[in-house]
RNA sequence: GUCUCCUUCGUCUAGUGGUUAGGACACCGGGUUUUCAUCCCGGCAGCAGGGGUUCGACUCCCCUAGGAGAUGCCA
């Protein structure tokens, strides 16, 4: 490894699935490791037991591993600063954390919780102050040995000096000053579990696994100061900063769950291609140039650069991701659609069990091309195309009628359809030919014969192509739910 | 409340002292079309406000306003 070597790292916990606003900033760090010949490392910072759990943890390789998006170093790959997960690091965490108590860098704070909630709820009533009072940082005599009896699983806390401030730089936001008394007094490094806090362990890791930069997101900015004196504290460098910005909702809040989707998971099932994800949030915060706006991972992957990134949030936009699923969608060839829409079919029982019987490949077959130009998500195919696979379709006998005509003209046109379907062929254009011919001997538009057609074949006014939709039929069940329209139409 | 960060069309953005402020999504109109969609063409729409600096500010500085984030024994 040389010595400028660039390391970056991901740091995600597994607390809940994989985030849309995470992956992003995975998505960042790897690119700039990608595009600069450097290291991606993948840490996985689990030391809140409370809030893990298994699941999660799966998701995060599930996830990356749908992405195309590989570590070079972390879990499950052989590093040369393994283990990579926090939870076993605590004896090196401890051993620092010893480290900082002896030299009186920090301190044991025996405080219960019970007292510092009241005294949480006191700072709220008078509006006075912010943050724990700093009572054990001095203790010392009969004090310290009451304090000590009073609570056996002490927390150990970082001194933060009491004046003077603190500074550091970052790569997009540049110099960022921050006085002393502003920070939060005295952040707690060691919970009474034993296991150290995000703080501690994200600057004891970033220094020993030799992380070079520290891309994350914006929200964190507020504690590098702590950070950045838990480096002078050790007598360490610090990695160099860069703080992306943060990704929004529509309301111009942090994007959360009821915004809508938001795990990866989640987009995956509803048919997302990770072409379309990758491409979009690669957008959300950096761009290339002023006009080229698609790229592929591995593109991205050369022309990643640190400075085109921008500082302001940007708000996620639902449609513009959705466009860029039906651009993918369409550049995709007719058998990888077919894959992708299959399991998406298959989630109906009844559609199921058509595909896999004996006409089942030459129905599905027939759909793709219905709705390659069609879908925006993969899920629509169902919805879209179901009336192909089953047995009836339900619908309302007002949308039989079309504008301006009433149910005699509707049941006159279906009955002319019903001459039609004799001489109804494999050619769309033939097909096409005399259905224009019969709507000019009834005197109306191709669209009005065809819209009662349209309805009782797939049960909505709104179809793919209906030739072809026929012809996937077959004329058995095409005749048979002209009947059931005409009887509507009557009754 | 306090601290920190941010501010170009509704949204994502290009722009680094002199541009008719460019592109994309969305939206609206038109064309192609058997509906829808695709595709093509066109349109709407922006430098938060106020002071400076300068021959000249979207670009530099200051203030105000607005927004966001943080303020945990969560990360």
């Amino acid at each position: 490894m040389s010595e400028n070597t660039i390391r970056v790292r991901y740091a995600p916990s597994p607390t809940g699935y994989q985030h849309i606003g995470g992956v992003r900033t995975a998505l960042f760090n790897y690119l700039f490791a990608r595009a600069t010949g450097g290291k991606f490392i993948l840490r996985i910072e689990d030391t809140d037991q409370e809030r893990f759990t298994k699941d999660a943890l799966e998701d995060i390789y599930t996830t990356f591993s749908w992405l195309g998006m590989d570590w070079d170093e972390g879990p499950d790959k052989e590093g040369p600063f393994a283990p990579y997960f926090q939870s076993q690091r605590t004896e090196l965490y401890k051993k620092h954390i010893m480290d900082l108590v002896d030299r009186g860098e920090a301190y044991y704070c025996y405080c219960s919780s019970e007292r510092l909630e009241a005294m949480r709820e006191e700072q709220q009533k008078t509006k006075k102050g912010s943050g724990y009072d700093r009572r054990c940082r001095e203790l010392s005599g009969v004090e310290l040995e009451k304090a000590k009896a009073e609570n056996p699983n002490p927390v150990v806390r970082l001194k933060i000096p009491l004046n003077g401030e603190t500074s550091f730089d970052d790569i997009l936001l540049g110099s960022v000053k921050r006085k002393n008394t502003d920070i939060n007094p005295d952040p707690v490094i060691l919970k009474s579990d034993g296991f150290p806090t995000y703080h501690l362990a994200n600057v004891v890791d970033d220094h020993t696994m030799e992380i070079t930069h520290i891309l994350r997101a914006q929200e964190w900015v507020p504690s590098v100061p702590i950070h950045v004196i838990l480096y002078k504290a050790f007598g360490w460098e610090p990695p160099k900063f860069c703080h992306l910005p943060m990704v929004m909702g529509k309301d111009g809040q942090k994007l959360s769950k009821r915004h809508g989707s938001t795990s990866l998971r989640d987009f995956k099932t509803e048919g997302y291609l990770k072409e379309a994800i990758l491409n979009y949030i690669a957008l959300l915060g950096w761009s290339f140039d002023d006009t080229r706006e698609f790229f592929t991972l591995a593109e991205l992957e050369k022309l990643f650069t640190i400075d085109k990134l921008n500082k302001s949030a940007s708000t996620f936009d639902y449609k513009k991701l959705e466009w860029f699923n039906g651009q993918y969608i369409r550049q995709k060839s007719k058998d990888e659609v077919k894959n992708l829409i299959l399991p998406y079919l298959k989630e109906d029982e009844k559609v199921a069990a058509v595909i896999d019987s004996d006409k089942g490949g030459e129905i599905l077959d027939g759909v793709i091309s219905l709705v390659h130009e069609r879908l925006k998500l993969l899920k629509d195919v169902l919805p879209l195309t179901r009336f192909l696979f089953v047995d009836e379709v339900d619908f309302e006998t007002e949308e039989l009628i079309p504008k301006k005509m009433d149910a005699l003209a509707a049941i006159k046109i279906c009955e002319k359809i019903k001459e039609l379907f004799g001489r109804f062929s494999d050619s769309d254009e033939e097909n096409e030919a005399f259905f224009r011919a019969a709507a000019d001997e009834l005197g109306v538009k191709l669209g009005d014969l065809l819209q009662p057609l349209r309805v009782a074949i797939t049960g909505s006014k709104v179809s793919p192509p209906l030739f072809e939709s026929l012809g996937l039929l077959g004329m058995e069940k095409c005749i048979k739910r002209l009947n059931k329209a005409i009887d509507q139409l009557k009754a």
